[in-house]
DNA sequence: CTGAAAGCGCTTACAG
DNA sequence: CTGAAAGCGCTTACAG
C-alpha cells in the first residue's frame, strides 16, 4: 500500500514503444524473440529498453496467462543435510532453465505441506517438487487433477499417479547388510526412524529379506523417537540376551542418534558392534571409526526432479506415474569391520 | 502456452460476485476484510466464495500495486550446514507471516547473486534477504535505491547503508582464543578459508588481539583454498620449526578440512595438538575428540533477519544501516584441552 | 453500505 | 513486418 518515497516509477513496455518510435506490440515481440521484426527496428527497441532500463512487469505477464518461469519446491526440513543437497541441486538446475524456485518446509506436518501446496498452487508455480511427508495424503488428489504438474522426491505419493523420482532402497539396504554378513556378523539388528514411511519400509524389507536368504535371525525393526529415546532403547538392546553384533541404521537420523546412544553407553564401534548405515552424509569420514553407508546420489535426485517437471510444464503429456529410480552404492569405510587401507 | 487438455477454468472474483448477486466491489472488500459490508451480503458473498472454490488471482492483485507478500533469500551454498540452518529458520519465520520464500543459491559467484537479486527485484518480491559474496559489490546500489529493502545476513554490505544482522565476530574470536590460551598454549595458528570476507577478517582480528594481549608470537592467519591444500599447508606447518600447539581454524569448512588433514597425517588433536572452531555444527559431537567451538545462533540469525525485512517492508523508515549483533558462545567439548566430564 | 468505471502492464488474436 | 483493440482479474478512487 503506502510505497517508500521516492515514485521512480519503473519503466513500462508503452514508455519504451514511445521513446523507440514503434508500437508496443514490436516491443513485445522483440522482448520475445518473436520472429518477423526487423532488424532496423529491434535494434531501436533494445536501445530504447537499455536507455529506459526496462524490465517486463512479471506480474502483467502472469495475468495474461503466461509461464510464471517458477516452481515450488516442499521437502520436510532444510536443515536435514539430505534434503539441504536436494534442494541446493535442484535451485541450481532451476535457475539454469531461468526458473525461479519457492520453498517451503513442512516440518513433517502434513497441515502444513497441504497448506503450502494449496498456495502455491494457487500463486502460481508452473510445477511443483514434493517430498511428501505422508504419501498417503489424499489433499494431493486435487492439487494433481488440477493443471499443477508435481513431481515427487524421495518417495512416491500412493493416491495418483505422480511421477516420482527415488533411490533403490530395497537393494541398497540388501548391499549394507549383505556386507554385513560377508564379515560374519549373525545378530544383524536394524534400526530406524519414521519407519512408517514407504522409503524405510523397503529398507526393512531389503534387511530381512537378505538376513531369510542367509538364514539369520531377523528381529523386528526397532523404531527410534528422538535421541532419548534412542538411548533407551539401545541400552535394552544390549543388556538383552540377543545382544546384536551388527547395526543397520536405516537412514541418517538414526545412525547419528544410534552412534551419540553408543559413545555414551561406551560401547564402541568395530570393537563391540559392527555398524553400516543408509544414507551417506559428508562428515561421515570425520567419526571414528568412519562410518560405512549406502550412499544416495541426493545431489542427482534434484536435478534429475526439476528435469522431469521441466519436460512436464513444457507440455509432455505421456502417461503420468513414471517412476525413475537411482542406483545407491555402498561407500564402504571402518564402522562395518573393514579395516582402513593405509 | 499450450495448457494441459481440461480447461476447468478457475472461477473469477467476477463469477463469485455474480453467483452472490453482487457487485464485484462487494466481493473484493469481503475477500479483504474491509469494513461496511453488511454482515448478510459477506455471508451470501462467502458461501459463493466456498460453492465456486474460488482463491484471488495473484497476479491480477499485484498488477494493482499490492504487496507480494513474498521475500527473497539468497545464500551462497544450501548444503552448508551453516547456512541451510540460517533457511530453515528464516523460511519458516516467513511462513508465520504469510509469507512465501524465494529461495537462491550464488554459489559464491558475484555475477550469479546479482542476477538473482535482479531477477527476484523485478519479479518482483517485496524485500530481499542476502548473505551477500562479496560485501564490496556495486550492482547492490541500484537494488537498494530501488524501493526493494534489503537485510544483509551474516556480513553486512559496505557500498550502501542496508540492515544487516551479524554475531559478535571479534569477541567470539577471543573467545576461543583465549580459551586455548588458557589451556597454556603458546603456539597458536589461525587457519581459514575464504578469508577475504569481513566476517573472516574481524575473527582473524580478534584471533590477533588475543595473542598480542597475552604478548604470545602470532603468524599470518593460513589461507585454505581446498581440502588438497588443506593438507599440503599443514603438513608443512607442522614439519616447520614453528609447530603449532594450538589452532583456531575460523569457520566450519576449515574445521572440517583441518581434522580431515591432521587424521591423515596421523596428527591426533589433542595429543599432539589442541582445536577450537569458529562455528559450529551439530556432528561435532561425533568427532573424536568432540569439537570445542564458537556457537553462532544461526536460526535466530533467520528469525531476527525476517523480522527486520519484515518492519521495512511494513513501511519503517527509520535511517537504515541499523546493524543488528548477535552474541555468541563457547562451547566447550573436548578438542581444546578439556576433559570429558563422566 | 454498494456499484460502475477506469486502469494496472502486458499479450493474444485480428487486421493490415 | 507492424499496430489498434480488447481483455486477463483484480483494486483504487468516485459516486451514490
Amino acid at each position: 500500500m503506502a510505497r517508500r518515497s521516492s515514485p521512480p516509477k519503473r519503466a513500462t513496455l508503452e514508455d519504451v514503444a514511445r521513446t523507440a518510435g514503434v508500437g508496443p506490440m514490436t516491443v513485445s515481440r522483440t522482448i520475445n524473440g518473436h520472429p518477423y521484426v526487423a532488424q532496423e527496428t529491434a535494434k531501436r527497441v533494445r536501445a530504447a529498453i537499455a536507455q529506459l532500463n526496462y524490465r517486463p512487469n512479471h506480474a502483467a505477464r502472469m495475468l495474461t496467462g503466461q509461464l510464471s518461469r517458477s516452481i515450488g519446491l516442499i521437502v520436510p526440513d532444510l536443515a536435514d543435510p539430505f534434503f539441504s543437497v536436494i534442494s541446493h541441486a535442484a535451485q541450481e538446475t532451476a535457475r539454469e532453465s531461468g526458473y525461479l524456485v519457492w520453498l517451503a518446509a513442512s516440518n513433517y506436518d502434513p497441515s502444513i505441506e497441504a497448506a503450502q501446496v494449496e498456495q502455491m498452487t494457487h500463486h502460481p508455480v508452473d510445477g511443483i517438487l514434493l517430498v511428501p511427508v505422508d504419501s498417503r495424503h489424499s489433499y494431493l488428489k486435487s492439487a494433481v487433477l488440477g493443471r499443477t504438474p508435481i513431481v515427487a522426491i524421495d518417495r512416491p505419493i500412493e493416491v495418483v499417479s505422480t511421477d516420482s523420482v527415488e533411490t533403490e532402497n530395497r537393494s541398497g539396504a540388501r548391499l549394507a547388510v549383505e556386507h554385513l554378513i560377508g564379515h560374519g556378523y549373525k545378530r544383524i539388528v536394524c534400526v530406524a526412524t519414521n519407519s512408517h514411511l514407504r522409503t524405510l519400509k523397503n529398507r526393512i524389507a531389503g534387511y530381512e529379506e537378505s538376513l531369510r536368504h542367509a538364514r539369520l535371525p531377523r528381529t523386528k525393526a526397532l523404531q527410534l523417537l528422538s535421541l532419548a529415546d534412542a538411548k533407551t532403547k539401545l541400552s535394552e538392546l544390549f543388556k538383552s540376551r540377543n545382544r546384536p553384533d551388527a547395526l543397520f541404521t536405516a537412514n541418517n537420523s538414526s545412525t547419528i542418534w544410534v552412534i551419540e546412544a553408543l559413545r555414551e553407553m561406551n560401547i564402541q564401534i568395530n570393537k563391540h558392534v559392527a555398524l553400516v548405515g543408509f544414507d551417506d552424509v559428508d562428515f561421515y569420514t570425520l567419526i571414528t571409526p568412519p562410518v560405512t553407508a549406502v550412499r544416495q546420489p541426493a545431489a542427482e535426485l534434484g536435478r534429475v526432479s526439476v528435469r522431469l517437471l521441466m519436460q512436464r510444464i513444457k507440455g509432455d503429456s505421456s502417461p503420468p506415474g513414471v517412476r525413475t529410480v537411482l542406483p545407491v552404492s555402498l561407500v564402504i569405510r571402518e564402522s562395518c569391520g573393514c579395516k582402513r587401507r593405509e
